[in-house]
DNA sequence: CGCGTTTGACCAGCGC
DNA sequence: GCGCTGGTCAAACGCG
């Protein structure tokens, strides 16, 4: 298993996480050296539409975190504000819509932020994982914001 | 044979 | 209105 530490955690979903509040932030966590970009209170009033959005950095020498879930690459983008190209990912498992951006930290490559872009309706395919990440939020996954509860109460 | 991965092209949104 | 950036989808190929 490779070696991966939890840096930051950001709950997006309020308005944080833009481009230019996201450097500084970013600049200002990795200045200071702690984590101070955590944000919790936009998990229960996040945007409607938007979803919940988490991102979270973490120093692995892999760009991809297996976090249990089956994540299957649909594409792949050079941006111009990081040197590094962004992979995009989604999970494959059935029913699930769940995004997936991956790029490597833009002032130190050897971190890598991993961005989710929504929750996942479904548990774990590779529960057990849980008990070797130790290191993983669980809540995170676990809180489902109203708004992106799926419509499938019509199958009863 | 099935699934996953990779690269390119196309489309949409925003800024100038 | 045009150009640019970001994001997504599709087709093909390789590997299991």
């Amino acid at each position: 298993m490779p070696e991966f530490e939890l840096s930051d955690y950001l709950m997006l979903g309020d308005g944080i996480f833009d481009d230019d509040t996201y450097s500084s932030q970013s600049m200002a966590s990795l200045e200071k050296g702690s984590a101070a970009a955590t944000e919790f209170s936009g998990v229960g009033k996040n945007k409607p539409g938007v979803g919940v959005r988490v991102a979270f950095r973490m120093k692995s020498e892999m760009e991809v975190i297996d976090d249990g879930y089956k994540w299957r690459k649909y594409g792949k983008k050079s941006i111009k504000n990081c040197p590094n190209p962004r992979n995009y990912y989604k999970c494959s498992s059935g029913g699930c819509d769940v995004k997936k951006r991956i790029e490597r930290d833009i002032n130190d490559e050897s971190y890598v932020i991993t961005t989710y872009d929504g929750v996942h309706n479904h548990e774990t395919p590779s529960m057990l994982y849980y008990n070797q990440m130790p290191l993983m939020a669980p809540n995170a996954w676990t809180l489902q914001p109203p708004s992106s509860s799926p419509p499938s109460s019509s199958s009863t």
